[in-house]
This record gives C-alpha cells, structure tokens and sequence, in this order.
DNA sequence: ATAGTGCACTGGTCCGACCAGTAGGCTGCA
DNA sequence: TGCAGCCTACTGGTCGGACCAGTGCACTAT
C-alpha cells in the first residue's frame, strides 16, 4: 500500500470548459433568463479562444436549452427560461431508441396520474376544482365537435389536477409522457367507430374522479384514476402487456 | 377566409439538419450503437458542408449524447447505446433552477417506489426476491462499517424493486430522483448522531416492506415503502413541506 | 512470429474571411 | 419639432485552410 494515488488525468476540452463556466453562472443565478450573453466575438476575448471554440460551446449550451441565439441580434446569446424541453427530447430519445414499449408508458401514466389525484384530493384549492370543472364542461361540449378538442378538454383536466398536486416533477412527467403516449397512437382513437360511446364513458369516469377529489377522498380518486386511464388505453395496449397494467387496479 | 394559408418559413441551420439525420439514423436503427460515423472530413463532403459545420452538429449530438468522439481515433465517432445521462442531466438542471424543493423530490421518490413495489408484489421473480434478500443482508452487515457501504447497500434494495416492476420508466427516473436526493441530504445522513439507531430503523422497515413483496401483498408494499422513505428523509424536509408528504401516507 | 517503429489520419483548436440579417442611430423631410 | 425611412455597424452562420497532439495500423527489422 503506498505512493500516492495518482488521479487519471481528464483532458478537458476548451468548449467544455466554456460550457461548464456558463452553466454555473446560470445555476448560480449570476446569469438569469433574459439576460445576454456578449457576443461570440467578445466571448473569444474573455476566454482566450477562438471563435470556433466558443461557438461549439454555444452549441452545447443551446442544445441544452439554456440559450438561444438569432442571427443579426446585436444583443448577443440569450439566456432562457428552464423549460422540460430537453427533458423531452431525452425521454421520447429513450421511449424510441430503448424500445419503451406503450405498455410501460401507459403504465406509468397510471402511476403519475393515480399519484397526481391522491394529492390533489387533499392540497386542492377551490380554483383548481372550478378549472376541473370547466375542464369537464369542455369535454362534454366536445364529444359533438371533434375528438382533437375532446382531447384538447382532457389534457386540460389532467393538467389541473397535476398542478394541483403541487409536485413540479408530476406534472412535466405528465406531460412529457402524456404527449408520447398520445404521439404513438396518434389518429387511433379518433378513427375509432365508437369514439363517440367512448369519450361518454370517459367524461362519465372523469367526473367520478373529480367527485372523489372534491370530496378529499385521495385513495379513492387514485384508484378511479387508473381505472379510467386503463379503460381509456387497453384497447390500444398489447394483450400481453395488459397483466402488468392491470396489477395496478386493486 | 380564403387564399392559400402560408406557413412561417422557419430557417433551418445547416448544422442542424445534420443533427436531424443523425438522429433520423439513430432512432430508425440504421445506426446502431457501437457502429462509427464517417470521419468528420468525409462528412463534410457527404453534407457538402465545412468541417466547423460538420462539427457544431457533432457537438450537438454528443451533448445528447448520442455519439462520443476521441481525438485520434481513426474510425470516426461512436454511436453510444442510449444511457439516461442526459436524462440526468436535464432533471438536474431543473431541481437547480426551477427550484425544485427537497419535498418535493422525496415526493417523487415516494410515488416512484411505492408503485415499484406494488408492481413488484406482482411481478416479481424469485431471483429478484434473492437480490433483495442479498441487499437487505448487506445493509445489516453495513451497520458496524459505515453510512457510505449502508446507502449503497439501501440503492441495491430499491434498484432490485425497481428492476422487479418491469417499468424501465420507473427504473430510470428512480435512478435519477434517487441520485439528486442523496446529492442533496450528502453528509448529512453519515453526521447525524443516532445514525446507527436510524439505519436499524430502517432496516427493519425495509424487512416489513420485503416480507409485503413476498407475499405478494401490493398494497400493503406501497403503503409501507411510503412509510419508510418518509420516515427515512422527514427530518431534512423543511416541516412546511411535510404535510404534503404526509398526504401520501394514507 | 514478434517486438518495435513510422506514418497516415484523427479530432481539437486557431485564424481570417464572407454573407445575410438585425437594431438603432442618423438623416432628411414635413 | 416630430417622425418616417435609410445606413451602418454589428451580429450569428458558414466557409476554407492551417497546425498540433494523439491514435491505430501496417510495415519493418529482429
């Protein structure tokens, strides 16, 4: 046992050094969004390098998100607000490239929106029950109309009661995975000859769910929650897949 | 109403729209990981671009991580197997600027591991009642050596759970959450002063959660992993933010 | 057959240049 | 004096060429 413990030396890029001093002034609060970066030219000046590298740098940091840059502006980089964009990306990255199947996506919503009512049942303000409320008038008002306005009236319910939750991570989960699972069956439901009969039972269910909100009563909310999800997806889930979902309704 | 409805050109960058074939390539399975993309001099012939073009889009990707370039490699840079880093990353960056409080994290993990192991209870094979038999041994065995052998042992427990949902979505985020939490609480465990009365605590309650899992009790798993994980994190939460854990603990 | 060496090529960085686009100041008109 | 419209200085996007340190492979000498 001895000498001293020698650290693998880690060679660190220019660009990845400019990328890792912006991200900390953002996280820090030093840079906050709105605020301008100098321009390309002058950031090569205060970095000592060329502008080549400072723009791979700036590519990083836009393609997380975290600035966004037009040609001609005069202002320079410009910070923006932290937005699940990329949280996006990378979750419909994973649900494409590691074969996520609708399954595990529907499955998860169950959980999230399950989560998301046993909430809000109890931290619920009397605003977020109107906005749920009007969220269920749309549905109803819809099923005449058209099912991309039904739908549109549906992410609005489920919205409401995520925000009121009061869990930011619920709600850009809903939402990330919401929009996947509504891409991958994208068109199906609305083909579907009885979507009629099916968005009645749904606003039936939805108000059921948001009965038991109203009354505090969270588990029971929850479990409605994934009944109504489950109804509303089975047809559209592999019958193989549907055991694992079901392990979810008590 | 009327005349032809004009959409707002959008100026595509050339940089992206390498970007966009790249990942075309990689989603479609065309690219698979582990295969090499052309050098960044043969690419800039086959875009017709020059190589800072070429590059800005390997930037991009690779801060997808997507693909992974080494200086000197003569096979061009690798495509990488998908790997939730960026997940990660993102996911950070949020609890950092968006504010995402302590509470809320432990939250998550709540929902994320008591829907685990209600899955679990179902799905679970007796190999990975093994693995969580193994890691509740090495917890106790931990106790006399240190907090750091303790909490690696606790993740091995929770990842076996996890694995035994069949959710990689609950797998992934668990992972992620899981890591930002301990990021957070870092040190605080290893210093408190009953610490050893407090892994025993836990201990105990990870056997009540195991023994739930065993006899395939859902529910019952659910309701005590919220207990544990609860009663495991409720001192570092503000006790403002406590009442909305405790709405989780029926 | 193998150990060693050189080379062709890689990615990382720098430089200088040109273009289209923007914003704000300036000019000129009313 | 007030405002409309032009001008210009600057921006980011792209290009092309250059140099360097590192890498893997083929070739060489043993």
């Amino acid at each position: 046992m001895g000498g001293p413990r020698f650290e693998p030396v880690r060679t660190v890029r220019a660009y990845e050094r400019i990328v890792e001093q912006v991200e900390e002034a953002i996280e820090s609060g030093t840079l906050r969004p709105g605020q301008r970066l100098p321009s390309e030219r002058d950031l090569m000046g205060q970095f000592s390098v060329s502008r080549s590298t400072v723009r791979e740098a700036l590519r990083v940091l836009q393609a997380r998100g975290l600035v966004r840059s037009r040609p001609g502006d005069p202002h320079g980089a410009e910070v923006q607000p932290f937005t699940p964009v990329e949280l996006h990306k990378s979750m419909t990255m994973l649900a494409r490239v590691d074969g996520l199947s609708l399954g595990e996506l529907v499955q998860f919503r169950m959980v999230l929106d399950s989560s998301a009512n046993l909430l809000a049942a109890r931290l619920r303000t009397d605003e977020q029950l109107a906005e749920m409320d009007t969220a269920i008038a749309a549905m109803r008002a819809a099923v005449e109309v058209g099912y991309d306005e039904f739908s549109a009236a549906d992410v609005a319910f489920h919205d409401a009661v995520a925000r009121a939750s009061r869990n930011k991570l619920i709600q850009i989960c809903t939402e990330v995975v919401r929009s996947i699972v509504l891409g991958l069956i994208a068109g199906k439901i609305a083909a579907a000859p009885d979507r009629v009969a099916l968005m009645r039972r749904s606003i039936r269910h939805h108000e059921e769910v948001l009965a038991a909100v109203r009354a505090g009563d969270g588990p029971l909310a929850a479990r409605l929650s994934r009944r109504t999800m489950y109804d509303y997806y089975e047809e559209y889930v592999p019958t193989s897949e549907r055991p694992a979902l079901r392990a979810l309704l008590e």
